[in-house]
DNA sequence: GTTTCGGTTCTTTTT
DNA sequence: GAACCGAAAC
C-alpha cells in the first residue's frame, strides 16, 4: 500500500501530534482545528507503522464518533484497521465484563438497564419502602443523584446532601432506596449504565491478573473528548495504559459540557502532572469558521476563569459577521428562521447546510409545528430515544427474558401486554416462579399459563411457541428472528388495538427488524439496544434519513458536528443559560455550551433572542436577552430588530 | 382487588 | 407524548 502523505494532508500542528513518538501524549485541540482528522491519521499512522490494529484501543463518547473515525481510517489504510477496538467507554467495559463478570459475582448473561428500566426499578424500590408520593423525590431525581455519586465515587449520602441541601427530605430514606436498588439489580442480574463503568474499574482494581492481560494486549490507547471523562473513566484508562504508557488523549477543556454526569475537566488539566513525561501539542488553527464567528467564540469564552490558554486562529477569509436578531416571541422566531432558510436556499445553500440548535428539546416546539404546517421537511435528534419508546421495548422484552431469565422488568412488561393482566398479576406470578422464568422449560410455561387470567392464555400460547423455536432452531444466534416472530404472532395485533398512531409505530418496528438482521448474538443485540439509545444521532441506518433537510438538534448532540449556517434559538436568560444551571452554579458550563454552539457554524451564525415567552398558565413573560449575547462586544455583531423594543 | 380509561401536567443536557 | 392520578368497569 502506498504511504500516506502526511505533509500534504495535515498542517504542522496536526502533523506533529500525529507523528508523536511513543509515550504519553496530550493534544489540546480547540474547536474546528481538525481534532478528528488528527486522531484518524494517528490511527492510520500506527497501522502503517506495523502496529496490529487488534492491539489498538480507541475510546470515544458516542458510537457515531467511533464509527466515523474508523471509516475514515479505513479510507487511509484499508482493511489494516479491521479488528481495532473502537467504541464508547460503556461498550468497552461491557465487552470486558461479558468475559470476566463472574469474578464480580454476575452471570455473563446480565441485562443492561437503560434509563427507563432504571427508573422503573427505582420506583419499585421506593414503593416497597412505602416512600412513594408525599415529600419524596421522583425516581428520575433519585437516579441522577445515585448516578452522580457513582461517577464521582462519592457516598450516596454526600451526593444527596449536596443535591437536596436543606429541603425537608430524609437523606436516610434516599440512602435506603439506593441500597434496595442495588440489591434488586443484583437479583435481576442486571447492570445500569453506571455499573458498567464502576464494575469495569472494579475488575481492574481487584483482579490484577485480568488487568495484566489487557495491559499486555493493548499497545496503544487513544481517547477522544478527554475533557468529558469522569474520575472512573480516567482511572480505568490510567490503569489500562500503565504498562505500555502509549496513551494519547485529545480534548478541549473549553468544550467540557458533561459535568452534570460526573465529567471533570481536571482530568485533562492534570494530565501533564500525572504524566510528567507527556508531550503536549496544541491545535489552534481553525479551518471551519469565518473570522467573525471565531471572534464571538473567543469573546464569550474569555468570560470563563482560565483553563488551558488558547485562542482560535482563523485561516478563512472574512465573511458575514454573526447576526443578533431580536423578535417578539417563539412564533416570530420560527417564521424568521423559515424565511431566512428559504432565502439561503435561493442563494445556493442546501437545506442540509443549515442547523437550528437549542439548549433543551422543548425549545424547538414552535419551530417544529411551523415547519410541519408549511410542509418543510426536517430531521430532529429527538428527545425520545428510539430504543426507549414503549413499542420498541415491548417487542424486545421476550428476547430479554429468554437471554436473562432473572429479568423481572422484562417479565412484567411481557405479561402486562396480555388482556386482563397488569402489574399486580405479573408480580404475583413472578413470586410463584421464585423470581426466575425459564421460558425454555415447558413445565414453567405451563405454570405461568395456569396462573394467567383466562383471557390471556391464548396470547401466552403464541409466546410459548416462539420459545420452543428459540431452543429448537437455535435462535439465540438469530435474535432478529425472535423479534420478528413476536411481532407477527402477537404484537402487531396488540399494537393496532392499543395505539392511536399504529402506522408510525409500525414503521419503527419495521426499521427495528431491518436493524436486527445483522446481529448473530442475542446478548450483543440487547447490549447495543441499551447503549445506543439515540439511534438517529448515532447511526443513520435505521430510519432512512433524507439527506437534504434542515437539521434540528440540541447543542449537546451537535458537538463535533458542523454546518455552514447555524441558528441558535431561545437565547434568553433562563432558557440559555438555563435558570436551573445558574441556580446550581453552573454558569461556566453553560458558557462552554454556548461556545460549543457558536463554533459549529462555518459561514453564518444567527443568534436569536425572543423577547417574550409563554408561561405554563397561558400568560406571557418578558425575558432578558441571554447574558452570553450581551457579553459579546457589540461591534462584533450585526443587528436585526424585529421586536417591539 | 385489578385493570382500564380518561383526564391533566410537564418537559436540560446523555451513555 | 408519557407519566400521573382518580374513577369506572370487570
Amino acid at each position: 500500500m502506498a504511504g500516506i502523505n502526511f505533509s500534504e494532508a495535515l498542517n504542522e500542528e496536526q502533523r506533529a501530534a500525529v507523528l508523536a513518538p511513543d509515550g504519553p501524549v496530550l493534544v489540546i485541540a480547540a474547536a474546528g482545528t481538525g481534532k478528528t482528522r488528527t486522531l484518524t491519521f494517528r490511527v492510520a499512522h500506527l497501522v502503517e507503522r506495523g502496529v496490529d490494529a487488534q492491539r489498538i484501543l480507541l475510546l470515544t463518547f458516542t458510537n457515531r464518533a467511533a464509527r466515523e473515525m474508523l471509516e475514515r481510517a479505513r479510507g487511509l489504510v484499508g482493511e489494516g484497521v479491521s479488528g481495532l477496538w473502537g467504541g464508547t467507554f460503556h461498550h468497552m467495559a461491557n465487552r470486558m465484563l461479558r468475559r470476566h463478570c463472574e469474578a464480580l459475582g454476575y452471570k455473563t448473561d446480565y441485562t443492561i438497564l437503560d434509563q427507563d428500566d432504571a427508573r422503573n426499578l427505582v420506583r419499585a424500590c421506593a414503593d416497597e419502602l412505602d416512600l412513594l408520593g408525599k415529600h419524596f423525590p421522583k425516581p428520575d431525581v433519585l437516579l441522577s443523584v445515585y448516578s452522580l455519586a457513582a461517577n464521582r465515587e462519592q457516598p450516596v449520602e454526600a451526593a444527596a446532601e449536596a443535591h437536596f441541601g436543606h429541603h425537608p427530605i430524609d437523606l436516610k430514606d434516599v440512602v435506603k432506596v439506593h441500597a434496595r436498588y442495588r440489591e434488586r439489580k443484583r437479583s435481576l442480574n442486571a447492570m445500569d449504565f453506571d455499573d458498567l463503568l464502576v464494575n469495569g474499574l472494579l475488575l481492574f482494581r481487584e483482579h490484577p491478573d485480568i488487568l495484566a492481560r489487557y495491559q499486555e494486549h493493548f499497545l496503544h490507547i487513544l481517547v477522544d473528548e478527554y475533557q468529558d471523562t469522569n474520575c472512573i473513566q480516567a482511572e480505568w484508562v490510567d490503569r489500562l495504559a500503565a504498562r505500555r504508557r502509549n496513551l494519547l488523549v485529545v480534548g478541549d477543556d473549553f468544550q467540557s459540557i458533561y459535568s452534570w454526569r460526573g465529567a471533570d475537566f481536571r482530568n485533562i488539566l492534570g494530565f501533564p502532572k500525572r504524566y510528567p513525561d507527556a508531550t503536549v501539542f496544541k491545535l489552534e488553527t481553525n479551518y471551519r469558521s469565518v473570522p467573525g464567528i471565531l471572534d464571538v467564540a473567543n469573546a464569550c469564552i474569555a468570560g470563563n476563569p482560565e483553563q488551558f490558554q488558547k485562542t482560535l486562529r482563523a485561516v478563512r477569509e472574512d465573511g458575514r459577521r454573526p447576526v443578533r436578531v431580536e423578535m417578539r416571541g417563539g412564533e416570530e422566531q420560527a417564521s424568521y428562521i423559515i424565511e431566512r432558510a428559504m432565502a439561503l436556499g435561493r442563494e445556493g445553500y442546501r437545506m442540509s447546510d443549515i442547523a437550528v440548535l437549542y439548549r433543551a428539546h422543548y425549545h424547538a416546539l414552535e419551530l417544529q409545528l411551523e415547519l410541519a404546517r408549511q410542509h418543510i421537511p426536517f430531521d430532529i435528534t429527538s428527545g425520545v430515544r428510539f430504543f426507549e419508546q414503549a413499542h420498541i421495548k415491548d417487542v424486545c422484552s421476550l428476547l430479554r427474558l429468554l437471554v436473562n431469565p432473572s429479568d423481572e422488568l422484562a417479565f412484567v412488561r411481557l405479561l402486562g401486554m396480555f388482556p386482563k393482566t397488569g402489574p399486580r398479576t405479573a408480580a404475583r406470578i413472578w413470586e410463584l416462579l421464585d423470581h426466575r422464568c425459564e421460558l425454555k422449560d415447558a413445565a414453567v410455561a405451563d405454570r405461568v399459563r395456569d396462573k394467567l387470567p383466562q383471557a390471556a392464555r391464548a396470547s401466552w400460547k403464541d409466546i410459548v411457541e416462539i420459545c420452543r423455536a428459540y431452543e429448537k432452531e437455535k435462535l439465540s444466534g438469530d435474535p432478529g428472528e425472535v423479534i420478528y416472530r413476536f411481532i407477527n404472532a402477537f404484537y402487531d395485533e396488540y399494537a393496532v388495538e392499543t395505539f392511536e398512531n399504529y402506522d408510525r409505530r409500525r414503521e419503527d418496528l419495521d426499521a427495528l427488524i431491518d436493524f436486527t438482521t445483522k446481529y448473530t448474538s442475542a446478548e450483543e443485540l440487547l447490549a447495543d439496544a441499551a447503549l445506543m439509545s439515540n439511534l438517529d444521532a448515532e447511526t443513520d441506518e435505521i430510519r432512512g434519513t433524507d439527506d437534504n433537510v434542515l437539521k434540528l438538534s440540541t447543542v449537546h448532540q451537535a458537538k463535533g458536528l458542523e454546518w455552514r449556517v447555524v441558528f441558535l434559538i431561545w437565547l434568553a436568560d433562563g432558557m440559555f443559560p438555563s435558570s436551573r444551571s445558574i441556580n446550581e452554579g453552573g454558569e461556566g458550563e453553560e458558557r462552554r455550551l454556548f461556545y460549543v454552539a457558536t463554533t459549529r457554524a462555518r459561514d453564518q451564525l444567527y443568534l436569536c433572542a425572543p423577547q417574550l415567552r409563554r408561561t405554563r398558565d397561558g400568560g406571557v413573560m418578558l425575558c432578558q436577552p441571554s447574558r452570553f449575547i450581551e457579553e459579546v462586544p457589540s461591534d462584533l455583531l450585526e443587528r436585526e430588530d424585529l421586536g417591539f423594543m
